[in-house]
DNA sequence: CATCTGACCTAGT
DNA sequence: AACTAGGCCAGAT
């Protein structure tokens, strides 16, 4: 068995949370981090989530956002798909690469998973 | 091989 | 309440 600070393991526990996360609705690295037990892991989060673009299935990587809203992934994202489209697409809205009323679209993995 | 950097956050001063 | 430092850990220079 794999003890459970594993590489792989908080990889694959990253996907599993981040593909948990329904449309419309919004979460932060911390957030990730805390609810996988390393509440200071937030940098490791967004690393992963760096490699995630290949990922099968895909991973809603656009659904995650620093803790203050702001879309601070958006640059990492193609350029056909830029983060800030998708969430729109999914119902958020996003003004000056921040999402609006993010405290009411903010989808806590601990309370809600 | 040493140092810096980064999709960040919390704690201490 | 503003600011600094530390932590996390792999990739890049």
């Amino acid at each position: 068995m794999k003890d459970t600070h594993d590489d792989r393991s908080f990889e694959q526990d990253v996907y599993d949370v981040v593909r948990a996360i329904p449309p419309g609705r919004v979460t932060s690295y911390g957030a990730i981090a805390k609810v996988l037990g390393s509440a200071r892991a937030s940098r490791r989060v967004g690393w992963v989530l760096n490699k995630s673009f290949g990922a099968e299935p895909p991973v809603p990587a656009h659904r995650v956002v620093n803790r203050l809203g702001m879309l601070s992934g958006a640059i990492h994202f193609p350029a056909d798909r830029p983060m800030a489209a998708q969430l729109e697409g999914e119902g958020v809205r996003i003004e000056n690469d921040t999402v609006v009323d993010f405290e009411r679209v903010f989808w806590d993995p601990m309370r809600e998973l």
